[in-house]
DNA sequence: TAGATTGTTAATCGATTAACAATC
DNA sequence: TAGATTGTTAATCGATTAACAATC
């Protein structure tokens, strides 16, 4: 019923960001209280042009009545298994540093269908240890425990300097997707997918938008 | 010299998350080995199209000769002072939870004219904390030290459910721009930047697109 | 019924890519 | 000179927004 076949063309990564928003709005609603949902009125909450969430709702979605919008639970589900948010993807980290173990210890992502299983250091004084129930073993395990669990997501979080000889040794380990953490540009195979996470990029984009907020208002600067 | 007007037309934001990975790419370089760079080396390196960096170029940096291509020190600082790397703005960062300290010990920020100056948390044991050199204040301090220190970045770092009214408190203590890692949407005045790191949106983007594949390629699944 | 909302087709907007003359 | 690269103008592509008939 809620199977909604997918095969329509590969979906634009505007779409795909936006829909884990609806989603966390949806969810922030009370199911009991309030039944259906209309297009505009996710659109203001969130902010976004109705015709946009209408259309993006489209793809995930069959229903919608005219009058009364989407059947709240209903949207949550199908948004939801469209994004595969109910069958659990196993990933592996590498880099149980500062931010390596913020990820690991984050239990959010379990409702995103993701699952860290272990993890991975170099350093030998943090293998063994336990992060969030996640153990951490050497990184010439990785193969290994990546090819016997069947695991094919690996998250990235060693510096800089060691991402490229990590990235490879994913690649070799039957890894078909990495979330890179580090602030590089991976060479990977064109068959594997990288999903940047940037920060630095994030923030150029915010510190050059307050800088023209700033020239704009003719930088009066000191406390306004 | 360097100087470089940069009162053109609000730049897209797709530009700007370009321009650091191109950065980072003319830092890798040695600058004394190579002198000059040009914009088809650079694309071919992170896999761009030649146009699009040589356009991206354009924006930042005057110079640029046929045959030769760019000053490779020079359009590192070129790039380096548009995006206002080189004057430092002060940030504080509230929830100094196991993200909140990751980013609170990594380095990496200062050579992006970051500096995280002094840290908030809500839970008594944590105050009083040094992490990464930063102190950590109660939450109640915010405001008086937001002001007094004159800063107007806030880095956002708590839990989902605490995210909105310290978002309202960032804005009341004069912040300007929040960078909000919490999975929620904030509302704040339409003046207040606010640039979200939500990893459930790349992750779903990550998700997806392996689905996809999988989809393709027949879903053989098990060890390829 | 009247009116809000739906899905969809058309118009607009903006970003990427291609084409090309100018230059060292 | 020949050829690679530049900056820029035009063409393409894709995403957002507007317009509108259909429906409960």
């Amino acid at each position: 019923m809620s199977d909604h076949v997918s095969n329509s063309a590969a979906v634009s990564v505007h779409v795909l960001r936006r829909l884990p928003q609806y989603l966390n709005y949806l969810k922030s609603l009370d199911t009991r209280e309030i039944r259906s949902i209309s297009a505009p009125a996710i659109a203001k909450a969130l902010q976004l042009n109705e015709v946009q969430v209408r259309k993006d709702l489209a793809i995930v979605s069959a229903a919608g009545k005219p009058r009364t919008g989407f059947a709240l639970s209903a949207l949550i589900n199908d948004i939801e298994s469209y994004l595969g948010y109910d069958n659990v993807n196993e990933a592996v980290l590498v880099g149980a540093g500062q931010l390596g173990r913020a990820l690991l210890s984050y239990s959010g992502f379990e409702s995103c269908g993701l699952k860290i299983a272990v993890a991975f250091d170099a350093d030998d004084s943090v293998v063994g240890m336990d992060i969030g129930g996640k153990k951490v073993f050497p990184v010439s395990k990785l193969k290994d425990l990546c090819k016997r669990m069947n695991i094919h997501i690996g998250i990235l979080t060693v510096p800089a300097d060691q991402a490229q000889s990590v990235c490879d040794r994913l690649v070799d380990a039957g890894i078909l997707a990495i979330w890179n953490f580090a602030p590089v540009h991976l060479t990977a195979p064109e068959d594997v997918i990288v999903q940047n996470e940037n920060m630095a990029h994030s923030l150029a984009v915010l510190s050059k938008r307050l800088k023209e907020k700033r020239d704009v208002s003719g930088y009066a600067g000191q406390n306004r």
